[in-house]
DNA sequence: GACAATCTGAAAAATTCCTTTCACATTTTG
DNA sequence: CAAAATGTGAAAGGAATTTTTCAGATTGTC
């Protein structure tokens, strides 16, 4: 009996844009966001509950109900693993320092993100961004700025146009005049989510731009106007939520990109990467102030390493 | 919250022989049996339904799903388990694409991350910035300005005096003329280390102020300058090296800071986060079946979005 | 630009599930 | 051994959920 999340991951399975929602909140919270009511999932995923229905009959089931108890006897044979019994033991385990536990904790959060977010997601993320004829902009919140601020960093390596907002200011949301359906929006929202940031992709939604969404598990608002919206599970022990794996995320979309750029892009970004080669500290360090250490490893016009 | 397992054991409850048939079936499947539907579970325990609606009640709930969105809580509590994540990880191993190979190698990066510094070195670098007397300035290079813009936002939370570089240029050498004994210089530089990074950090430490280095494991020119480094593993197969065991570095170096918070410290973070609750999105959470966690605290008289 | 095909949500309809009622059985108490 | 109290299931009633239908919207195609 193959598990639900197979299903649900099957590349050769075609999926409606609503269906993908409703696929990723509950890969997201797998299997926990599929054991309440087709309701409750359907208002999740921001989607009617018909849709609900029509994608448990799609995946081969006779309904919703019938979905559900495949889910629950999942449910009941993963309760049994006995992994699960070691796990109580472990809890009381060696004494970490608060920062090695976090860091356990970050990195656990990162492999649950894997399994969060269905494989084409991302490529077709990357097909979007490069795709785009207009401008792609990029908005984050107090910290996911930052991120929004790298993976501008990366895109512009990509294509042209590419604009990191930065702060929200009253006058940013001038910019929204320049945007429309040939644009593109990636938003960074995570909780506490920000009204600043919401308005201004709700609105650039509401002019036909494409918004893309990265948020954790509880979603921003703004899902509702995003064309696609990856998700993060955020759930470590600190009053502050890691970024660290979103960073990780923005990471693999730029890896996807680089994997389906063609040649003249790639050619681009290879310049790119031979000019700051030539910038950067040398072995020999000919140019470096203050050092005469061993720098990293010398590579000559080949971008195979940075 | 007590778990309803604990409610079942009580020992001051008083049972009808039905309803401990029940509470037995229950117990012997836990949670599982008393997910799927009253009647189910009263068919299990060879009682009626009308019997298995009195026990909930008797337990203190509204009726049967007020019961079971509990027990589905716990469900979910326990599946999110780490050792769980890692069987769900390599159940789908199979045929991965490239995001998600990327993603897993960013884990096992941040898990030897873990062996890769001395646990009190966080500590210490805990103790260097929040005792420092003067001011605390972030530089970082052409990606990773972007975590010292986080670590940024983190810091000027605990401490005044926090000050962001930004990107480098001339004039922001001038800036060094402040820098001394009595203040710090955080910088980031992985490879390909920047010569304006390096020759940043080294006149500051020229002129006496303490540099915290954090890096790759072929180390900065700057860690011969560096009170402290802290180091990051980095081999990711991608062209570009990976910044999230970064974020996470600096992320627990701030879960290190907060536990080290003396009383009005805390408090002053607090209350930042009270303005920013205020400040912040508020969601309905209240039907939320399937989450544990809280969604963003809500708050009233704050409107959702514009 | 028009047509067909598909997608989607709102609302009605059908079904399932939960709860209450009530009559009967069982146990307890005086 | 009554008589009261409690426990129980069947069935009816009510509530909630799932499913279907239908019309509007969108997308893709010629």
């Amino acid at each position: 009996m193959t598990d639900v999340r197979t299903l649900l991951l099957d590349q050769k399975l075609v999926l409606t844009p609503s269906e993908e929602r409703i696929v990723q909140i509950l890969l997201a919270d797998y299997p926990a966001s599929g054991l309440g009511t087709a309701g409750n999932l359907a208002k999740k995923a921001g989607v009617s509950d018909a849709t609900v229905v029509r994608l448990a009959v799609k995946l081969g089931f006779e309904g919703f109900p019938d979905l559900q108890k495949r889910l629950l006897s999942e449910v009941e044979a993963r309760l049994h693993s006995p992994l699960l019994m070691m796990e109580a033991k472990r809890h009381d385990g060696a004494v970490q320092g608060i920062a090695e536990a976090y860091l356990h904790a970050v990195s656990e959060t990162i492999d649950k993100t894997i399994g969060a977010t269905p494989s084409n997601t991302y490529d077709k993320v990357a097909k979007i961004i490069m795709a785009a004829k207009g401008r792609v902009g990029l908005v984050g919140g107090r910290f996911s700025r930052h991120i929004a601020g790298m993976l501008s960093g990366y895109l512009s390596q990509f294509r042209s146009n590419v604009q990191d907002i930065g702060t929200l200011s009253a006058q940013s949301f001038d910019i929204l005049v320049d945007y429309g359906k040939r644009d593109v929006l990636i938003a960074f929202d995570y909780r506490r989510y920000q009204n600043d940031v919401i308005a201004f992709a709700s609105q650039a939604a509401d002019r036909g731009t494409s918004v893309i969404l990265f948020t954790d598990q509880w979603l921003s608002p703004i899902a509702e106007h995003a064309e696609v919206t990856i998700i993060c599970p955020l759930d470590v022990p600190s009053p502050y939520d890691t970024l660290a794996p979103a960073v990780a995320q923005i990471e693999a979309l730029v890896a996807q990109i680089l994997a389906s750029l063609d040649d003249a892009t790639r050619r681009r970004v290879e310049s790119l990467e031979a000019v700051r080669a030539y910038n950067a500290v040398t072995l020999d360090g000919a140019d470096n102030v203050s050092s005469t250490q061993p720098g990293p490893k010398r590579t000559k016009g080949t971008t195979s390493d940075a």
